[in-house]
DNA sequence: TTCATTTGGCGCAAATCTCCCACAAATTGT
DNA sequence: ACAATTTGTGGGAGATTTGCGCCAAATGAA
């Protein structure tokens, strides 16, 4: 079942979209403000629509704050949409940007594109490979069913990485996911300490790794 | 390299919208009609932009097309945007729908929104030839089901070749591509280096190459 | 505060790649 | 067949990238 949360502080719209996605079949969270939102992000999400104007603060702050998290597809919903502003938002990473006044129908189509290239991600809650099992729900990994303590840092990369398995992630593209939006202002030789720390802690020959492969030149890799 | 194939009659707009994509790093096809589109789906594109009023024939009808074939992302491109025509749009399973007139900087955003969720499921990207494969999104190379390392320069080489697999690609062009200056600051033997190592990796006996051809006075092709 | 943990930075070593040189082999035109 | 041009080969210097140990600044809890 997708679950679908609605940071809007227009209880009215809220309510009704709520409404009308429960009808569509999706699992439907209201929330009215961002302190509200921000507990809401303990339990996962298949997608957030966000408004932008909330009474306790932006939603662009919101999506950098998510983004740090999880890469849960955003869509903001609002009604000043000056290019500029759309503009910013995409460059937080958001999926969609949809403006007011929208036909219920239009935004149901638009969840569904959006769904439909974000749901074919690694299942849901667990992941397991070789000797390494992750739990995202818990943000906890275990080599060998013993637990392994990872910083926060360590477990956003590992799950950045396995989330892309099989695909190499340029060191730019992690910095931008892992860090800012443009990674630019990190020292590129602080991902290869976090890169260390995480096979130190994971591998279990970190001298030669089995999980996170270094592509010279390039980047890394989750698995062979 | 992301590949956009742009389906635009007006060749003004076309035109300028490819060269706004190569200024941001992408590489634009541009077809001027339907039937020449239908061609170049034969080559592997990272996502279409498509304009619904076409010549000879509907972009919607294309994009049914499209999506027996592959699950290429489709951005729709129109200037008669009825909400009804986005919602058709949308249920052929579009990924967005931009409205005329539009800034490039949103189009440019909202591409790379769309090529963000899309590029992380798609272990999809692959190329075979006899005892070759190639997935682009792991950038990798296998012979024989055996996978090879190559190395960041030879990779590019040979996705280069096989994107224009049965052209002649000039020295100066792929000079010009790899090594994007104007490759007359490096010595033209640095091509040969290079080619003699991608051959020794991938070619099953070396001496009489069957994947890169050389064509003698002209470049190199890729296959017979 | 103090202590522990996390995070990011610096410098050097190790690994690896890039590029060039000189010469050999192949191809083309005459 | 011969000379001119183009392409292939082996080796090696130099540059780039990555790994690693150590340390300092932030963060947070007792």
């Amino acid at each position: 079942m997708e679950r679908i949360l609605i940071v809007e502080d227009d209880i009215i719209m809220g309510g009704g979209i709520k409404l009308f996605l429960e009808s569509k079949g999706y699992e439907a969270v209201l929330s009215e403000n961002l302190s509200q939102a921000e507990k809401m992000l303990e339990s996962t999400f298949s997608l957030i629509l966000l408004d932008i104007n909330l009474p306790d603060g932006s939603g662009y702050d919101f999506c950098r704050e998510i983004r740090k998290q999880c890469l849960t597809p955003v869509i903001f919903l609002t009604a000043n949409d000056t290019e500029e502003n759309m503009i910013k938002g995409f460059q937080l990473g958001c999926d969609d940007y949809i403006s007011k006044p929208f036909s219920v129908e239009l935004l149901y189509q638009r969840i569904a594109a959006v769904l439909r290239r974000s749901g074919q991600k690694q299942s849901g809650e667990r992941f397991e490979y070789r000797n390494l099992s992750v739990d995202f729900a818990r943000m906890q990994a275990a080599v060998s069913g013993s637990p392994v303590r990872l910083s926060a840092t360590e477990y956003r990369l590992l799950e950045l990485l396995i989330r892309n398995k099989g695909q190499v992630l340029t060191r730019q593209q992690i910095l931008e996911k892992i860090w800012d939006c443009d990674g630019n202002f990190i020292d590129e030789n602080t991902l290869n300490v976090h890169i260390r720390r995480l096979r130190q802690k994971i591998e279990n020959d970190p001298k030669n790794p089995q999980f996170i492969i270094t592509v010279f030149g390039i980047g890394y890799t989750f698995g062979e």
